[in-house]
DNA sequence: ATTGCTTTACATGAATTTTACAAAATAGGA
DNA sequence: TCCTATTTTGTAAAATTCATGTAAAGCAAT
């Protein structure tokens, strides 16, 4: 169920979106302003975002030019909202980046339209996958490493173990954890294994090896330093 | 420079348009029908369309149709235009899988952005009927693969197999993507047939076989080196 | 017979795991 | 606080496994 985040201040209209969209397949959550919105998205990112134009603080334009600068955001479609049709803000707005424009009043079915038509043809690229920490950059679906931009080679179960890591930032993982995930369940011998591939992987991320801590007689974790 | 095909019955509207694309960075063609059209189609494929709603004979929503429906064309984006804004046509159009809408009168700046818009976004999957990649160049329609300009012979496994890799280009693909896609979702055995089709494509490839890379316990990719 | 596709079989070498020992951290006792 | 015993972790190197490359045989279609 793709996730919509709407920020618009009006209430009459946010709710009807909200209502819209969660009557229409889509899991709809209203901002009234651009504070409240940021600080949701840090938490998750959705997977459509619609932006009013006209908002108090932040107006939609800013935000829209926020989320396109962020790597962790510009890959997201937005639509934008207005009320008056000003070629200005159209052009000004498609030219940032957004995926479509409405002008209001629009009919419920026309706004369910076009999000289904901007979904659809963004949908092949919102799963592209990267994770980053730090200086460290992993492209899953490209099998790709970089560290400050440099391609870093990894094997096969280096890359899995980074990626099990990243994906669990500042949480400590212990070796039995590891080793179910990377590993397998039914992995047999109760070796020194993950400390080894830990190692190795260390040495290849150089500087940036650092960010794998060691929790001594726990397990490893990767992410704020303590 | 971007082609773009213009189907459009008002010459006056049709002719501004086209106009206004050769002002701005395309290469425009206007048609006055959709027979015409369909003619201009056959011969070579542009990058985006803009698709009058009424038109005498097949009218856009038809011809909207039929490009979705053939797998030559149901990549190229379709930018709709309609004189009135009834909302019926506006649904039909988007869920028919027209990549934008624009509503008559419309100011030629707001056209060109929204032209820009849509480009941007379906650039990277763009069914440009030639794919390459380096020294690599193959013609799909024409069933031609060239080397630095010195045509390879292929078989018709090796050819397939060599287009869906580019098409997927810094993916990496798996043998079983690579099956389904290539050889069938009903293919029987699991055998070592991709990898051997792989090895002859290298050959093949000379030089440029490098282009083709391992990834160990995963599968293949094309495109940047690690 | 020719051409293209699939399977088989085996060598190779890269990746993984184990081993063994060194180094570091910790706890307890003086 | 310092020292020592003990545990835990780091890691180089050896041992082992296993995925891949590829030649060649088998097979099917024309």
């Amino acid at each position: 169920m793709p996730k919509i985040y709407c920020v618009e201040d009006d209430e009459s209209i946010r709710e009807l979106i909200v209502y819209a969209l969660n009557t229409s397949g889509f899991e709809g959550y209203g901002f009234d302003n651009a504070e409240d919105f940021y600080k949701e998205l840090d938490n998750s990112s959705p997977d459509l975002i619609l932006l009013d134009i006209m908002l108090p603080g932040d107006d939609g334009l800013t935000i829209l030019d926020k989320l396109k600068k962020s790597h962790d955001t510009k890959d997201i479609p937005v639509i934008m909202l207005t009320a008056k049709t000003s070629e200005y803000d159209k052009v000004k707005g498609l030219d940032l980046g957004a995926d479509d424009y409405i002008t209001k009043p629009f009919g419920v079915m026309e706004l369910i339209s076009r999000i289904k038509a901007v979904l659809r043809r963004t949908s092949f690229v919102s799963n592209q996958e990267v994770l980053t920490l730090d200086s460290i950059e992993m492209d899953y679906d490209r099998r790709m490493v970089k560290i400050d931009n440099e391609a870093v080679k990894l094997t096969y179960k280096e890359f899995e173990l980074l990626y099990y890591l990243l994906k669990n930032q500042n949480i400590v993982l212990t070796r039995e954890m590891i080793m179910n995930e990377v590993w397998g369940f039914d992995f047999e011998g109760e070796t020194r294994t993950v400390d080894v591939h830990i190692g190795t992987l260390r040495q290849k991320l150089g500087e940036s090896g650092k960010l794998i801590q060691t929790i001594r007689n726990v397990g490893y974790k990767v992410g704020e330093i303590i």
